[in-house]
Order: structure tokens, then C-alpha cells, then sequence
DNA sequence: TACATGACTATCC
DNA sequence: GGGATAGCCATGT
């Protein structure tokens, strides 16, 4: 049964546009807590695969970070690459320009 | 109820 | 600059 706190990390997902990407840190930020691993877990139990773009949440240095599905991280920087966003070495290529910052 | 774990981050060497 | 350590909150056993 997912809680209240995963919903509201699910829901706050689907508000990523497409090529784009945001960190764990922003998406605790936006939801306003420190909770940042707990955020980790969260998107990582999401059941809404298609539907939740988690794979547009990486880590806040610009690596990867993890993914759940498919081939696993592979899949994640596949997906993210055919959005326009540039993978190199598992790190985002640019990414203060892809970054995106949730906006209240 | 209490303990251990994790799709992380920040700090220290 | 890179690797290791500590801190963090929510979840699952």
C-alpha cells in the first residue's frame, strides 16, 4: 500500500517535462522535506512506470544514479536519450541545462 | 515496538 | 579529484 508521502513523490514526477531532468535533493526540496533517501525509495517503488517519468530523476552531481526495470541503468539513460538528454560515461552531458528546478 | 535498509547528500581525508 | 564516512527520513521486516 503506498503512502501519502510516495503519492506526493509520484505526483510531483509527472511535472517534469519532457528532456528534462531534476535531482533527488530538488524533488525533497519541492516537497519540502530532507527526506531525500526516503524520496529515493519512493520513486524507485513506483508503480506508474509509463506513466511517471521517474527515469528524469538522477542524482544531484549529475550521475545516473539507479533504475529499477528493463536493463536497469541502461534503460534509464536510453529513455532519457531519446528525450534529447545527452548521457556520457553515465554522467548527464550539460546538465545545468537540462536541470530542471520545480517551480510552486 | 524496535532494528535494519535504501533509485541519496554533504563532509572529511 | 577521488574514495570513504556520517547523517538523514520513510519503509519494511
Amino acid at each position: 500500500m503506498a503512502t501519502l508521502f510516495q503519492h506526493a513523490v509520484w505526483k510531483a514526477l509527472e511535472k517534469i517535462p519532457s528532456g528534462k531532468v531534476t535531482s533527488y535533493a530538488a524533488l525533497a526540496r519541492y516537497l519540502e522535506t530532507r527526506a531525500v533517501r526516503a524520496v529515493g525509495s519512493a520513486v524507485g517503488k513506483n508503480p506508474n512506470a509509463p506513466q511517471v517519468p521517474c527515469h528524469r530523476v538522477v542524482r544531484g552531481d549529475g550521475t545516473i544514479g539507479n533504475y529499477s526495470g528493463g536493463e536497469g541503468v541502461a534503460t534509464k539513460i536510453r529513455l532519457l536519450s531519446q528525450e534529447g538528454v545527452e548521457i556520457s560515461e553515465g554522467k548527464i552531458v550539460d546538465f545545468d541545462t537540462v536541470f530542471w528546478e520545480f517551480t510552486p
